[in-house]
DNA sequence: CGTGGGTTTGATACTTATCAACTTAGGTGG
DNA sequence: CCACCTAAGTTGATAAGTATCAAACCCACG
């Protein structure tokens, strides 16, 4: 269970009064989605109630940018519900997704004014989004968030490195397999059968995310339903009724 | 100029007694390639005291493992000079580097038992390792220093995701040419004169970080060479008059 | 009931991998 | 010092995998 250190603490201690610690949290945090596993579990009450002020759910429907590459940064969300991707583009289109971001991770790219990817919501989402400025001031005198966003960092440079030895040597049968393990795995961190869900993907954004096209993984995706490894409804809907032999067909061992 | 925070304060308002604050310091660290950017130049006098009776300078001769991937992870790095590859393996024998590292980076995955990726010093190296435990306790109790190896991982971050656009999206000759540029910024810092360079990786080596063949790469040296865009000496050499052609048969821009 | 985005399927072209032969560079021992 | 040996690199012919171009399909929606 993670929750606030402070109130964690006096909580163990004195259980009765566990209402009134929790009082002193803005009630908007109190029901949110993210506080456990967010950022935010490492602020103290006061910080909480600081930062609240400033913060402001909103939703972003699917296809809409957050953030666009090499746009001024000016501020931090965390996400509380939803998909992000995480996209490079060239100058001349190509594009390729880098990275997928789930509930509650926190996006945004600490200690640089600008922001290298462009961030859009693959499905409708909704956020909790903050001022850069006051997240700066309270990582500089707070070490337990620097540490979590570090943490949450370090995930995704091994998230990253993974990817790229996807991009690089695998096959694109190997790739839509892999890339259909990756969403199993993420998409709904609570339930425990992985074997059915939902793509928060167009194809063109899969094919962007593992540098094919449209038509190939269309055709990878056939070949996967003919083999019996998945079943398809709706374009969207996957069901797999055995993750191993998709773990096996991703060339995960 | 990156110093001690302690000693750079008292330094700039009492110079003339800058001698005796960096007799304070090891002697090993003092005249180190490393202190200047490294990590350690955010521990105190007394942290670096403790830490340098507990590191080893040592030299690694290029082709040997630094670190196994899956391996058990007891000590980090860091890369006082030549350059390291990082790479992930597939059970088939498939790999793919996954980045480069190069003094002074500071190596190893904090907050993690083993490391994901395999560590080979691509040519004969000199390293400082440590106890992995003793810079853990540090880090717990130096923000400064978590700090500073946060900044690198998304430093990290950052060149992993935009090798994955390289991946991707990139043809054979754009890979290889972002390669050179890569490579050409990169390995000699302090260098003004990007324009020669020393290739710090085998033909196949560079194949593995670009996801193709050693073939592939050859020919497509080869025809870098034949536009005039690089002169080539013994393999190794690699000479670019004209910085700018190079970025763009990299496709940047 | 037509329209259009997203998807699938098919035919063909192109890029890169594979297999094989050859060349070059660097190191070793006679 | 040279001949040999080996690893690294290059080049060529062919095969395989994926992209490209084109058409059809399917559903959700107006």
């Amino acid at each position: 269970m993670q929750v606030i250190q402070f109130s964690q603490a006096r909580a163990s201690m004195e259980p009765q009064r566990k209402d009134i610690h929790n009082s002193e949290i803005p009630a908007v945090c109190v029901s949110c989605e993210a506080r456990h596993g967010g950022i935010c579990g490492t602020l103290s009450p006061s910080q909480l109630t600081e930062l609240s002020r400033h913060t402001k759910r909103r939703k972003v429907t699917g296809g809409s940018e957050v953030i666009g590459q090499g746009e001024q940064l000016n501020a931090y969300s965390n996400i509380l519900s939803g998909v992000v991707k995480l996209s490079k583009m060239m100058a001349d289109g190509r594009q390729q997704i880098v990275g997928l971001q789930f509930a509650p991770d926190f996006m945004g790219r600490p200690f640089l004014r600008e922001s290298q990817v462009a961030a859009e919501a693959a499905v409708d989402i909704e956020v909790c989004s903050m001022p850069k400025a006051i997240i700066d001031r309270m990582i500089a005198d707070t070490p337990e968030l620097e540490h979590k966003i570090h943490e949450q960092t370090l995930k995704e440079l091994d998230e990253a490195r993974d990817w790229m030895l996807t991009l690089g040597r695998k096959t694109a049968q190997e790739k839509v397999a892999s890339f259909l393990h990756m969403i199993a795995m993420h998409i709904d961190p609570e339930s425990a059968d992985k074997r059915s869900f939902d793509l928060p993907l167009t194809r063109a954004d899969i094919a962007d995310f593992l540098g094919l096209t449209i038509e190939t993984v269309s055709r990878q995706m056939t070949k996967l339903r003919r083999d019996g490894i998945i079943r398809i409804e709706n374009n969207r809907h996957v069901t797999c009724p055995d993750m191993e032999r998709l773990r096996r067909a991703a060339g995960n061992d």
